[in-house]
RNA sequence: UGGACUAUGGUGUAAUGGUAGCACAACAGGUUUUGGUUCUGUUUGUCCAGGUUCGAAUCCUGGUAGUCCAACCA
């Protein structure tokens, strides 16, 4: 945590609106100059990206200014949640590089937050109401016209004492009753329009069973939530700016003139996380897994944590990108090439550079002995000045990539045609003789004379050769599977676009998604061969297959059938001349 | 159309009344045993109209455009 901090802060950066607000607050002594906060996901699904971005504010703010950060599950609302998310969120934080004080539940808070119930109740402040969800809405108004009262907002406190009570002991069916606040039917506020308090869950809670039957809204439990736990700062994204005044409303309500008057949470909202060609809400993510339009919520397609774990992303890249994009109160749709160079920056550093061919033709080096073997070295990584290195056979008979020859070649280019020099990486200058085709004219092998005064290390070996190529010896690779991912869609803003399909052509989501997707965004290649080397590999091992991108091993890979993933592809300017 | 919020190159983000800067992207060139990396350079910007001020991206007024709010979700 700390080698995070210089590795990634040495760069003078000016504050953030959240740090200039919490540095102000330090300075004044709010909160005793105590810095508080939350990180409070709903277990109800896995963490993406876009929490990443929370997750590092939350988190970072925290460690930057000696305070301490939680985690707390947002656990009100029994119908979605389940423990086997929990277990996961804690994965993910953990490996994006941070780790919480304390690990707290809303549905500790069950207690209080029924008992706080109760007074607002005694107090004339909360009633029961037994309309239809229909009515209530129907009463609610709309943003440009007021609401109305509810025929039971002013019966006796008795009443609704004994009401709230039943609800709770599961003598109410779901959706009869609901526990409201008595704020203002005519606010602008729609929030501030009686909002439900409590309502009647009858499935069981992932952690508390059948104790309780009423559960809390998320209103009524969030700023509660944060001052029980004594939270200075509770920072969330900007759709709930319009939540802040019952927030602060429902913290003054359990105060209660208690406390200093400064001892209290905040919160403050920043822009969430918009992608170019990524989807993030949770419930569209559930429709491509539950649909099979991706193999899981790790399928490195997907948005999600897992998903750039499993897809050999590092943490580092991740927090990198984050910091790259910053935080403002704008709604901002971020450049998903912003992403990849951050993970590409990262990973030219630290990953282990190896030869793999994946779209292999023969080439045939008919000046080499044939049962000759050498060993070349080849070093880890040319960007570490201490990097070791490794070896790697050569031979007669070697793999090199398909692309990487042609027999009427354009001028620029720089590899293997007729006539042509080119180097071999860490091994000999070789020239091009011919090829040979089969019946249709498909090229299956190709030919090249190698000068034995060229090898690494050697003084010839220094003349100038405009191309060099990787290349792996046919009879000391290994064979393996590659995925090479793309996109997942094929529209830059696949939200709006999808919002813009359904209402043209009123059709469902998975309609609009169908239209949507890339049908290129994986590619399994099964007749691939990689260096030996890469028989140990680990999938969070970082991997660059040389002049391709940056890979590393799937989680399903075994020693008998090696799957590698493409997690980013490096740069390609010869791609764009020859376009 | 009631309320809240927002607007700086193609994208994102600084400048906190005093020289509009940085990153990504794009383009051109140097270096390179990865057409990678790296280095140098180039192009492109304060939504509009008024006002305050010696001075406005910044403050004020009015437009325009976008986002959010009418779950017994969070």
């Amino acid at each position: 945590m700390t080698e995070m901090n210089s590795t990634e802060g040495s760069e003078k950066k000016s504050l953030n609106f959240i740090e200039q607000i919490v540095e102000k607050d330090l300075k004044e002594g709010k909160n005793g100059g105590r810095i508080q906060t939350r990180f409070p996901p709903e277990p109800n699904g896995y963490l993406h990206i876009g929490h990443a971005k929370a997750i590092c504010m939350d988190f970072g703010i925290a460690q930057k200014y000696g305070g301490v950060c939680n985690l707390r599950f947002d656990d009100t609302n029994p119908t979605k949640e389940d423990v086997e998310y929990v277990e996961a969120i804690k994965e993910d934080i953990q490996w994006l590089g941070y780790q919480w004080g304390n690990e707290y539940y809303a549905s500790d808070y069950f207690q209080q937050l029924w008992d706080f119930a109760i007074r607002l109740i005694k107090e004339g402040k909360a009633y029961v109401d037994e309309q239809t969800s229909e009515q209530i809405a129907e009463q609610k108004g709309t943003p440009t016209q007021p609401g109305v009262e509810s025929p039971y907002r002013n019966r006796p406190i008795e009443e609704s004492l004994e009401l709230f009570e039943k609800m709770n002991r599961g003598e109410i069916e779901e959706g009869k009753m609901v526990l409201r606040a008595k704020i203002d039917m005519a606010n602008p506020n729609m929030h501030f329009r009686d909002p439900i308090m409590y309502r009647v869950v009858k499935t069981p809670h992932h952690r508390t069973g059948d104790k309780w039957k009423a559960y809390p809204m998320y209103d009524f439990a969030h700023g509660q939530s944060d001052y029980f736990e004594g939270v200075t700062h509770s920072l969330c994204t900007l759709e709930f700016v319009v939540h802040r005044p019952l927030y602060d409303l429902f913290v003054d309500w359990v105060k209660d003139g208690k406390d200093l008057d400064d001892n209290r949470p905040h919160q403050y909202e920043f822009n969430k996380l918009n992608l170019s060609y990524t989807l993030m809400s949770k419930r569209n993510l559930l429709i491509l897994v539950k649909e099979g339009l991706v193999n899981g919520w790790d399928d490195p397609r997907m948005p999600t944590i897992c998903a750039f774990r499993r897809r050999g992303y590092s943490p580092e890249s991740i927090r990198k990108f984050v910091d790259k994009i910053g935080y403002t109160t704008y709604d901002a749709l971020n450049d998903f090439a912003l992403l990849e160079s951050a993970v590409r920056e990262d990973l030219n550093a630290r990953s282990t550079r190896v030869s793999a061919v994946l779209n292999p033709v023969k080439l045939i080096l008919t000046n080499y002995p044939e049962d000759k073997v050498e060993v070349m070295e080849a070093i880890n990584n040319p960007e570490d000045p201490n990097s070791p290195t490794h070896t790697i056979e050569f031979s007669r008979e070697l793999w090199m990539e398909r692309d990487d020859f042609m027999e009427d070649a354009p001028k620029k280019f720089f590899r293997m045609t007729p006539g042509q020099e080119v180097r071999l990486k860490n091994a000999y200058i070789v020239k091009c003789t011919g090829c040979k085709k089969d019946e249709n004219g498909n090229i299956i092998e190709v030919y090249a004379e190698y000068d034995p005064n060229t090898k690494s290390g050697m003084p010839e070996a220094n003349r100038k050769v405009k191309g060099t190529l990787h290349w792996v010896s046919c009879n000391h690779c290994l064979k393996a599977e590659v995925r090479l991912y793309d996109r997942l869609w094929k529209v830059e803003n696949p939200r709006d676009e999808m919002a813009a399909i359904r209402e043209a052509k009123n059709c469902s989501a998975l309609e609009a998604m169908k239209e949507m997707i890339n049908p290129d965004s994986l590619k399994v290649l099964t007749n691939c061969y990689v260096e030996k080397f890469l028989a140990d590999a680990k999938p969070l091992d970082y991997l660059q297959f040389q002049r391709i991108g940056y890979f590393n091993v799937d989680k399903d890979s075994t020693p008998d059938h090696l799957i590698f993933n493409r997690t980013v592809s490096l740069k390609d300017t010869w791609s764009k001349i020859n376009k």
